[in-house]
DNA sequence: AATGTCATGTAAGGTGTTACATGATTTG
DNA sequence: CAAATCATGTAACACCTTACATGACATT
């Protein structure tokens, strides 16, 4: 259930209405740690209150209820946080298809790494500019050493997709540009 | 419907039985890029079948009955493969914690923190290890790939995780040891 | 006044996990 | 022959997405 403890670090960090957790989920967290949509945000939030984990901390207009954690919220999200499990939820489209590349043949599988290579610099070089706004402040307490994780990460896997495209040419070149889809020279 | 491109993936790289598939999540997939249960994967394989884009390859004891890719799954496969979406799912339940950082106290982050590097470690050194042992072919074709970009990552991870450690360390410092859980001087 | 954004909710259906269930074959 | 592993399946429940639904407030 990870969910509920996005929404109790979200909310450790500053009160929040569901709306705003929604909006927090597609421009920061949605991208590489959790999503979830407002429709689920906003029965666990109510859950979460009947749970006595979080509280109202105001009303707003529109109905706009915005939520503080409790003591107890905190404890638990700090049990959570420490309680490192062996093998958790890691699901990854992108890496997915790392893993599948060899249905691909060698003009496919090197097109699909060139993506991989482009969007790794994008990423990192939005990162980067964002960093360097040194007026703004990131979105979370912490956020500053995640967009540093997020910048490395995306660094790395440029570097790793042209790497993996020179691998991809040496082979093509070695199998004298008749590999079929699907046979590696291991 | 990412689960029916990971069976067809792996298909695609050599024929196996839905008993085989849910080993190669477990020992591989699973960890980085995308996980079923067997619960999952059995039904799904008899709606791939139904549907034409795998095909019974060969009966074995105990009713174990190996799947191969039709035409039609491959070029499922590939359609899915190099349609690269704008916006895919990921969900990680480490890099959530990494996120919510700010949650903890100074003691409470740097030990979450050496876990990170800890685990970066560790499996840094163990693909490492896999690799060098050059008699072993890998389990999938782009294995080889795969294997890298892991090691890649988790050394990423060690490093990163080693810096934040020492920016959090020079922030405690700063603060006179008496930054409450929560505040950041960004 | 119309349009857009803010704000919350429910319902239906698809995806994924845990638990239950069964039996064949292999290994010690 | 006992235990482990191989091999497949179903059922109940939890989680997540898409679609439907409503209304307040702000902007033009």
């Amino acid at each position: 259930m990870s969910l509920r403890h996005a929404l109790l670090g979200m909310l450790a960090d500053h009160p929040a209405s569901g709306y705003d957790l929604a909006q927090l989920f597609d421009a920061s967290l949605g991208q590489h740690a959790w999503h979830a949509r407002h429709s689920q945000i906003y029965p666990e939030l109510n859950r979460l209150a009947d749970g006595g984990l979080v509280t109202v901390a105001e009303e707003g207009p529109r109905g706009r209820r915005t939520y503080g954690l409790t003591e107890a919220g905190l404890t638990e999200l700090r049990r959570w946080m420490l309680d490192f499990p062996e093998s958790g939820v890691v699901r990854n489209e992108y890496a997915l298809r790392l893993f599948l590349l060899g249905a691909l043949n060698h003009a496919e599988a090197r097109s699909l790494l060139e993506r991989y290579a482009q969007q790794g610099e994008e990423q990192a070089r939005q990162l980067r500019d964002l960093r360097s706004e040194r007026d703004q402040q990131p979105v979370l307490a912490f956020g500053r050493l995640v967009a540093e994780f997020g910048q490395r990460y995306f660094e790395m896997q440029l570097d790793w997709a042209r790497w993996a495209i020179e691998q991809l040419d040496q082979e093509h070149a070695a199998a004298g540009g008749k590999q079929p889809p699907g046979s590696s020279s291991g």
